[in-house]
RNA sequence: GGUGGAGUGGCCGAGAGGCGAGGCAACGGCCUGCAAAGCCGUCUACACGGGUUCAAAUCCCGUCUCCACCUCCA
C-alpha cells in the first residue's frame, strides 16, 4: 500500500510515488523570525514532521527534509528598529526562539535549515538566469519577475490574473510593467541599515521574499523535488511566485504541494494583528508538551484547528489514558520494544495522513490492552504495548521516549518515590486492620498533593496528576 | 469581484452513497471497604429547503451562516 497525499496543485488526493525511490526530498517553508512562534506557527513544523516521520517509519523512506529561515524582510527590519536593536540580532533571537518551540514539541531538526541571508549568490545566480531568459528585468536597482512572460502564471491557486485585486501598493508603482509583478530583490533604501544590503550586478540591496525558497530548494534538493510544504496562506502569492520563478528557470521543481490548516483562536486565523495568538511558550507552561504534541496532531492537518483551553483539556485527558495503559503495562509485562504497527494504522496513515483514524486505532488497541492486563493476560498485554509505543513513535508520542523525560533529579525522584511509598505503606496497615478512616486520609492528603492513587490486584500503585 | 475551505451528537473530532470512527463529559452496571483506574452499556448526530436513488451526513440544485487568500502571513 502506498501513501496518498492531497496535492493542493491538482486539488485531489494523488500516489505519493518520489523521484527517486527509497528517498523522498521535502521542502517546508519555515518561519519569519520576526516574533516568537505561536501555536499557529508549530503547526507547520509538527506537520511535515509527522509526514516525514510515516515515510521513514511507515515505508523506510530515507527523508532529506529542508525548513528555512526567512532572516530578513521588510517586518523584521521595522520591528528590530521599533526595539532598538540590530535587524540581525533581533531575526536570530526569534530563531531560537523558533528552535525552543520545536524542541519543546518534539519536532526533530530539519536535515539542514538554511537561511535567507546565507544564500544571497544563489539568488544572484537565481535572477541572472530569469533576466537572461526574459522573465525578469531590472528597474532603479529592484527586480521584478515578469509576470506577464510566464503563461503558467496562476496555475497553482487557479487565479486569473485578470480577475485579481489589483496590488495595494501597485498603482502607483509605475516602474513595473504590469502590477502583478513582485520582488525578486529589494534595492537598498535611504532609511535602512546599512548591513540589510548585498552588492549585486543591479545594485545593492536584499532579497525579495519568494525567491529564498526558489535558490535555497534548488541548492539543496535539486531543480526537482517531491514536496513542498507549508501553511494554507502561503498558496497565494508565496508558492505561486515560488513556482512561477522555478518553472521559468527551468526547473521542474515540486512535485507534490501540501498544505496544512490554521489554527483559529476565537474562529479567526491566528494573528499578531488581531492579538489572538496563543504563544508556545505561554501554553507550554499550562500543559505539558507532550499534551499540546498530541492536541495539535490528534486532528487532520488540513483541518481548522480551533483553539480553547476545553479542548486542550480533553486531549489531555485522552492522551493521558494512552500514557497510563503504557506506564501500567510496562510495569507488567516490562518495557516492551516498539512491535508491528497495526494494519489500521498503516492503512490510516497512508490515507492523506489520517492521524484521526490513526489516533482512533491507538486508543482501540489501548482498551485492548486494559482488558488484557484485567484479564491478567501478559502475553496480548505485550503485544498491545508493542503495538501501542509503534504507533506512538510514529507520532512521536511514545511517553517512553526520552525526549519526553520529565528530565526532574533522579535523587529527589528517588526520594519522593520512597516517601510516597511509605504513606501507602501506612494507608495498607490502615486498611489491613479496618481503619478506612485513617486509609482515606492518607489517600486524601496524596490526592491533594497531585498524587494520585490507585489499587490494583498487585498492591497500590500512583501516579503524578499533573 | 475572483479563488479555496467549513457548518456532524452535551463537547472535541473523523468519515464522503448502505455497515454506530475515536476521545472527553454525563448516566447505569461490573470491579472496589469506599474510591481511582479499567471494562461493559446508554445518549443513533450530520446548517436549512428541494431533488436524484431501493438507499443520502455523503451526489445534484438552491439558500443561510462562518473562515481564509487575492503580493506582510504557518
Amino acid at each position: 500500500m502506498s501513501l496518498r497525499l492531497y496535492d493542493t496543485a491538482a486539488r485531489a488526493v494523488r500516489d505519493f510515488t518520489p523521484l527517486r525511490a527509497g528517498q523522498a526530498s521535502m521542502y517546508v517553508c519555515g518561519l519569519t523570525v520576526q516574533g516568537p512562534p505561536h501555536l499557529g506557527h508549530v503547526r507547520a513544523g509538527l506537520v511535515f514532521d509527522v509526514l516525514r516521520s510515516w515515510l521513514e517509519q511507515g515505508h523506510g523512506t530515507e527523508v532529506t527534509l529542508v525548513r528555512n529561515i526567512t532572516d530578513i524582510d521588510d517586518k523584521i527590519l521595522a520591528k528590530a528598529a521599533e526595539h532598538g536593536v540590530p535587524w540581525w540580532a533581533w531575526a536570530y533571537d526569534n530563531e531560537l526562539a523558533s528552535t525552543r518551540a520545536y524542541e519543546a514539541l518534539g519536532v526533530r531538526p530539519p536535515t539542514y535549515e538554511p537561511r535567507a541571508t546565507g544564500h544571497v549568490p544563489d539568488m544572484v545566480e537565481f535572477i541572472a538566469r530569469l533576466i537572461e531568459r526574459g522573465h525578469a528585468y531590472a528597474v532603479d536597482g529592484d527586480v521584478y519577475f515578469d509576470v506577464r512572460s510566464f503563461p503558467g502564471y496562476g496555475a497553482l491557486t487557479r487565479q486569473k490574473t485578470e480577475e485579481m485585486e489589483p496590488a495595494a501598493d501597485s498603482g502607483t508603482d509605475e516602474r513595473k510593467r504590469d502590477p502583478r509583478d513582485f520582488a525578486l530583490w529589494k534595492a537598498h533604501k535611504p532609511g535602512e541599515p546599512g548591513t540589510a544590503g548585498w552588492a549585486t550586478p543591479w545594485g545593492r540591496g536584499r532579497p525579495g521574499w519568494h525567491l529564498e525558497c526558489s535558490a535555497m530548494a534548488e541548492r539543496y534538493l535539486g531543480p526537482d523535488f517531491d514536496v513542498h510544504g507549508g501553511g494554507l496562506d502561503l498558496r497565494f502569492p508565496h508558492h505561486e511566485n515560488e513556482q512561477a520563478q522555478s518553472h521559468a528557470a527551468g526547473h521542474g521543481f515540486a512535485r507534490y504541494w501540501v498544505h496544512n490548516g490554521w489554527v483559529t483562536l476565537g474562529g479567526e486565523k491566528m494573528s499578531k494583528s488581531l492579538g489572538n495568538t496563543a504563544l508556545v511558550d505561554e501554553v507550554v507552561r499550562r500543559v505539558r508538551p507532550v499534551e499540546l504534541r498530541y492536541y495539535l496532531v490528534a486532528p487532520h492537518y488540513r483541518s481548522t484547528i480551533e483553539f480553547t483551553d476545553a479542548a486542550l483539556a480533553e486531549a489531555g485527558a485522552a492522551y493521558r489514558r494512552i500514557e497510563s495503559f503504557v506506564h501500567r503495562a510496562v510495569e507488567r509485562v516490562g518495557s516492551e520494544e516498539p512491535g508491528e504497527l497495526p494494519a489500521a494504522f498503516r492503512e490510516a496513515m497512508d490515507d492523506d495522513l489520517g492521524t484521526p483514524a490513526a489516533v482512533a486505532v491507538v486508543h482501540d488497541t489501548v482498551r485492548h490492552g486494559n482488558t488484557a492486563l484485567a484479564d491478567g493476560d501478559d502475553a496480548t498485554t505485550a503485544a498491545a504495548l508493542g503495538a501501542v509505543r509503534a504507533m506512538l513513535r510514529v507520532l512521536c508520542l511514545d511517553p517512553l521516549d526520552p525526549h519526553w523525560a520529565t528530565g526532574g533529579d533522579d535523587r529527589l525522584a528517588g526520594v519522593t518515590d520512597g516517601l510516597v511509598r511509605l504513606a501507602l505503606e501506612q494507608r495498607q496497615a490502615a486498611r489491613a486492620r479496618k481503619d478506612y478512616a485513617a486509609a482515606d486520609a492518607v489517600r486524601d492528603r496524596l490526592t491533594a498533593l497531585g498524587v494520585q492513587v490507585e489499587d490494583t490486584p498487585q498492591g497500590p500503585r500512583w501516579e503524578l496528576t499533573r
